[in-house]
DNA sequence: CGGTTTGTTTTGTCAAGACTGAACACGATG
DNA sequence: CATCGTGTTCAGTCTTGACAAAACAAACCG
């Protein structure tokens, strides 16, 4: 899993801006993989998040073949998650005129964020559910319709919360760049 | 993954709520799986999500082989749940004196969501550390500087939302129930 | 003590899915 | 048309983790 350096660039003391370079690149890499963590906790492949995280270090698009170099995974891998991050509105695919290579480059990213919501309001959705079937039941008053009602609070002024904070967002600066969904 | 009906408890056409009686039950059915598959996107065991579930819907304490029972899974995977669970802060286990046996409850549950917050700010620690990395850089003020305050300004308000919501109904109901963390 | 009840730990099996290499498709280019 | 460049898809490997059965521990009971 950790990946091993084949240059460990010995040459290092001639520039003065080496050290800053470095620790920028060793920073870059721990954000990447960081990116990769992160997603993986929200049922995506590791190279997914790894992919976001490069490409949101990355000011301008990034060529497929050097995607696969940068992180050190097989074209195919490349191939299927950024297809995987494509359908889902997080990143975008560009090309160039004379050129048949394919670019890639963040999609201001809320294409991840509402997926949080639905899923947020899909708990919502269930207690509310449960709730409802626990209606016609005699003493159904007690802790248990206490507890659902709880969870829905929860999840909705959850919800609700981030769609303000989403729609804040992006009514602030989302005329200025590209603005996805 | 779908249950099968041991007991269909054939003695039901007397009473005259027999029919709410097994709507709730399916209800409770999925009430209870719909946890399983929600827990299971936060990265815990199924298991452990249908134990939550039932909890929920159970006004009192339950026995730790009626757990076994109702959800058909073995003790031992009862045990290693109910202790994740348990450290974790979602359950309780309680015991009553005489009775050798261990029982279990919900604890009005912030345990849970307490992961959540922890998940945000991590994901706005690692944005931050990434920010910081870059200041030094000449030029660092560009695309990828306002991508990382974007995302650090997504997280952390989130974050505080969360708590907010989260402390508003600690302090409305938390003081009449046993209120953990 | 032997046997029971209750819960834990260990060991093995199984399934899901991430990742890769290899085969493939297909347009461009000499 | 043969070949190269570029990306996709397929088939196989490998890891991870959930789950169960069985062995185990410990408290209780006769």
């Amino acid at each position: 899993m950790t990946v091993s350096e084949p240059t460990p660039l010995p040459d290092r003391s001639a520039e003065p801006t080496a050290a800053a370079d470095l620790s920028l690149h060793a920073a870059e890499e721990r954000f990447i993989e960081a990116m990769g963590l992160m997603h993986e906790e929200d049922r995506l492949p590791r190279i997914a998040g790894r992919l976001v995280g490069l490409l949101i270090l990355s000011p301008d698009p990034v060529r497929f073949d050097h995607l696969a170099e940068r992180l050190r995974v097989s074209r195919a891998s490349i191939s299927t998650n950024t297809r995987l991050l494509e359908n889902m509105g997080v990143i975008q695919r560009v090309t160039r005129p004379g050129d048949r290579r394919d670019y890639f480059q963040i999609n201001q990213e809320p294409g991840l964020l509402l997926r949080i919501v639905d899923r947020f309001r899909a708990r919502q959705a269930s207690a509310e559910e449960m709730k409802q079937a626990l209606l016609p039941e005699p003493g159904a008053g007690g802790i248990v319709a206490e507890r659902l009602d709880w969870f829905i609070r929860f999840y909705s002024t959850l919800a609700d919360s981030l769609n303000s904070v989403l729609a804040a967002m992006a009514s602030r600066d989302g005329n200025s760049r590209p603005g996805p969904a």
